[in-house]
DNA sequence: ACCTGAACACCGTTCAAGT
DNA sequence: ACCTGAACACCGTTCAAGT
């Protein structure tokens, strides 16, 4: 062997993104492995580590295409809506459903601590960053007065509502026998945070 | 070697989860590994077989014993407080800070998902149920008509909505400047779903 | 230049063998 | 009865050697 050229480095690149989200989104994140990987796509370990830095690389890689799937799902489901308040809703289960279709993929990206500096690179903060601004904007119709700090605080109180929600129904932990559904949960904090926010129930 | 006796099955119990307890809080979860519990404990790693199913196991019983610890911290935040609201708040804050304090351990909580079956111990569900009763408890005073589902709603709504919140902190994930502080978030998330749980704002 | 194969230092888990 | 030590089947990562 040796010498393949089978693929470009491009390619190769392409095939183990793939292979990870088919192994992830089926074994879970515990379920990967470098070597698993490597087999999947027909090359060596070592050729994976001619293309990503280490596995923690290749995770952050495929985090990113997560949150751009994520981010393009929420923009669609705004799309139509004209009603303010109805945007915020459909973003919102948008978020569950994204969550609930692929629950490995989704949760890879918020389980993986970077490895050590602790700092994940601009590019993909920006990817977080332009899902906030998603939700944002649809506050921003309905926000009265609010300054523009109060609106992206106000974002990130109800997307991190959101998530957590999603996290303790993904992970088991909301205790109860079931009466509670996620997209019921979110809704209740979405509708009584925004009664909060715009003080919609003293006209 | 062989047959020491130098301590008992509990005692061995004892130290591994507490080893597990300073291994986790200094390198987190993914410095975590059965040989290292067995090395500082001064045992090989197949007694610890003796003791424990396995990692999983293992790792289950600390998050136990952290639980315990969130519990009881959080009830001693209410304790004095007269204001019902207030109450409330020193609960949402008594969460974020112990989630600040330990992160590693109280992150494992959450990162750890069951072995085969998918269902955590009855005894250990119960410990999750215990927390959520704390926010009903506080959350019981201000809710006006609400029937005791709308409560546990609420409740499991808000602590979902705290919990996310502290998630994406400690992930780095808010992706913001830096200007939105936990409490803060955590504080506007509480004041806005209340002033529309209760309708405080029309009275 | 591209890729392999073997090596290194680690894993979780099991279990015959020692005292 | 209690614990060990070695084994098994895995890991992530590196890098001299092959074509």
């Amino acid at each position: 062997m040796a010498r393949r050229s089978d693929h470009s480095r491009d390619e190769i690149r392409e095939m183990a993104l793939s292979a990870v989200e088919e192994l992830v989104s089926k074994k879970g994140y515990e379920g990967l492995s470098a070597r698993k990987v490597a087999a999947a796509i027909g090359y060596t370990v070592g050729t994976l580590y001619l293309v990503f830095e280490n596995l923690d690389d290749l995770v952050v890689q495929v985090n990113a295409r997560t949150l751009d799937r994520l981010n393009l799902q929420m923009m669609e489901a705004v799309g139509e809506i004209g009603d303010d308040r109805q945007r915020l809703m459909s973003l919102g289960q948008s978020y569950i459903r994204f969550a609930e279709e692929d629950p490995h993929l989704w949760e890879m990206v918020f389980k993986h601590r970077v490895p050590r500096n602790g700092q994940l690179p601009a590019w993909y903060q920006e990817k977080v960053s332009r899902m906030f601004a998603q939700v944002e904007r649809c506050l921003k119709p309905i926000a009265g007065h609010k300054t523009p700090g109060e609106i992206a605080q106000a974002a990130r109180a109800l997307w991190g509502g959101v998530h957590g929600i999603c996290i303790l129904a993904v992970t088991g932990k909301l205790g109860g026998v079931g009466v509670e559904s996620v997209p019921d949960l979110a809704e209740s904090l979405l509708i009584n945070y925004l009664d909060g926010f715009t003080g919609s129930r003293n006209p």
